[in-house]
RNA sequence: GGCGGCAUAGCCAAGCGGUAAGGCACGGGUCUGCAACACCCUUACCACCGGUUCGAUUCCGGUUGCCGCCUCCA
């Protein structure tokens, strides 16, 4: 069975199968850099980092491509407010863009292409859709001429017609129809600008990715991704762009993802009920919050809250109990070699039942259910009085894998107790040894205090920061 | 007005024709010196009304409620 996804051109699932096989070249809207990103923000990085993580686990090779938007109003307007040059904004917050989608387990793209390294390309690219009649020029700034591409509105499922009724557009005295939009803007006076035929301007925002995708990852690309926002008008408009150019189909998978929601209202910068990573993951765990997300399907809305949060923080704590206690268990098992065993066979199952919730458009709140049942099928076999090496790295392995598709991989608990925690530590052995258990209750509290939790197993006692 | 989504236990969330996965929380039990971890047990008339079907949470029609896109927006 192959992978499906959900294409939002066609509104089904469909097979997954690549223009070239092994190969999936995959391009993600980024962000416009003029702020710290919110977790809206953050979820199609999250989502998609993880939709390429599983690709790659099946054996794609994938070649992952994010833009970032480097200039544009809302980054003159705040360079503005700033006193700040547009390209000092720019790069500040795509360090801290880089920094917060980091913490939150997300690997760089293969290529982040900016606007500002591609304006020639940009200029090009218009200036061939002006020769074929597909722009125009106007008042130095150039429209692209929605009424000749046939195919717009094939992404949004509207028709043109339908659009313009619902438009809150003004007909415009510039533009010859109310729904084209802008590839070349022409500059105002000191905004940072550009030189092109038509005169001093800069780039809208849809010729962006058309001309970036394009020039990165070839006429056709395999997954074209994004939030669900930008469905329409900017990926509508994307096609429109790019197949007016190139006349080949220019994504051949259209994947949105849903929002975030805070108290059942959409997160947006612009109703700024936004929550910013750079805050919160200060308090929460980044690894929590990307559990949180993908606790629930990338196409559905999720809603933020903390309880729900909290609620993330204990399941995840329980996987992450589950290989602990593996790995702790290690050193008091029996090494017979590679053998094959009943256990085994059932945590092949469970990988089974993992890649077939992720075949199906990424299905990782089924995926998660997957791992549960290894959580609950390892503490099973930890019951067990003896356990084997083999079979308990076979579990952590598998732990290892998983989770690492999911993008949470397990934090090593390498960091060493100072000598007085130790000697503490070995104190209440000795009070415990002798019955003395007001005493061992009294250091336990006291660890406790310091973030220091004690078990005591039947292997012995063991610590874990709580 | 056009297009679309959602409504499943206290909460979150899968499932989408054969009487409901998983997680969190709660309660009861086992284990433990006590805890912690863990294990076992318990917890759902699937928004409402019709229809199709031997059979519907799942399909169709309608109703109600919530949300989104059509404007910058992940």
């Amino acid at each position: 069975m192959s992978i499906q996804i959900y294409n939002t051109l066609t509104r089904k699932k469909e097979p997954f199968i690549p223009m070239e096989e092994g190969k999936v070249k995959m391009y993600v809207c980024g962000p416009t850099v003029y702020n710290y990103i919110h977790i809206g923000n953050a979820r199609p990085v999250i989502v998609f980092d993880t939709v390429r993580r599983y690709l790659e686990y099946r054996g794609y090779d994938v070649t992952y491509v994010s833009n970032f938007t480097d200039v544009d109003d809302k980054i003159i307007r705040t360079a503005n407010e700033l006193g700040e040059e547009v390209g000092e904004l720019t790069s500040r917050f795509i360090h801290a863009y880089f920094e917060d989608v980091g913490a939150l387990g997300c690997e760089k793209a293969d290529i982040h292409p900016r606007v500002t390294e591609h304006i020639t390309d940009i200029i090009a690219f218009i200036q061939v859709l002006v020769d074929k009649g597909f722009a125009y020029e106007s008042h130095g700034d150039v429209y692209y001429r929605t009424r000749k591409f046939d195919g717009y509105g094939k992404l949004s499922h509207q028709s043109i017609d339908e659009l313009k009724v619902g438009a809150r557009i003004e007909e415009s005295a510039i533009k010859e129809n109310a729904l084209d939009f802008a590839l070349w803007k022409a500059a105002k006076e000191g905004e940072i600008a550009w030189d092109s035929p038509w005169g001093l301007g800069r780039p809208g925002w849809h010729i962006e990715c058309s001309v970036m995708a394009r020039e990165h990852l070839g006429d056709t690309i395999d997954i074209h991704a994004g939030g669900q926002d930008l469905t329409f008008p900017h990926h509508e408009n994307e096609i429109a762009q790019s197949e007016a150019m190139t006349g080949k189909e220019f994504a051949r998978y259209w994947m949105h993802n849903g929002y975030i929601n805070i108290d059942n209202e959409k997160m947006s910068k612009s109703l700024g009920n936004f929550i910013l990573v750079n805050d919160i993951r200060q308090q929460i765990d980044p690894q929590v919050l990307r559990f949180f997300m993908l606790s629930v399907h990338y196409r559905h809305p999720v809603n933020f809250s903390q309880d729900l949060v909290e609620s993330s923080k204990n399941a995840l704590e329980r996987i992450r109990t589950a290989y602990n206690n593996l790995k702790y268990r290690l050193e008091t098992s029996a090494d017979l070699g590679d053998q094959q065993d009943i256990w085994m066979h059932k945590v092949n199952e469970l990988i089974g039942d993992f890649e077939t919730a992720m075949d199906d458009d990424f299905n990782t709140a089924n995926a998660m259910a997957a791992i549960f049942e290894l959580v609950k099928l390892a503490n099973v076999y930890l019951l067990e009085e003896n356990t084997q090496v083999n079979i308990l790295s076979y579990f952590i392995e598998t732990f290892d894998r998983l989770m690492g598709v999911l993008g949470l991989p397990f934090q090593s608990e390498g960091e060493l107790l100072d000598e007085e925690v130790e000697a503490l530590i070995e104190e209440r052995l000795t009070a415990r040894r002798e019955r003395n258990f007001a005493r061992a209750d009294e250091i336990r509290e006291k660890l406790k205090e310091q973030g220091i939790l004690l078990e005591d197993t039947a292997q012995g006692t063991r610590w874990k920061r709580g």
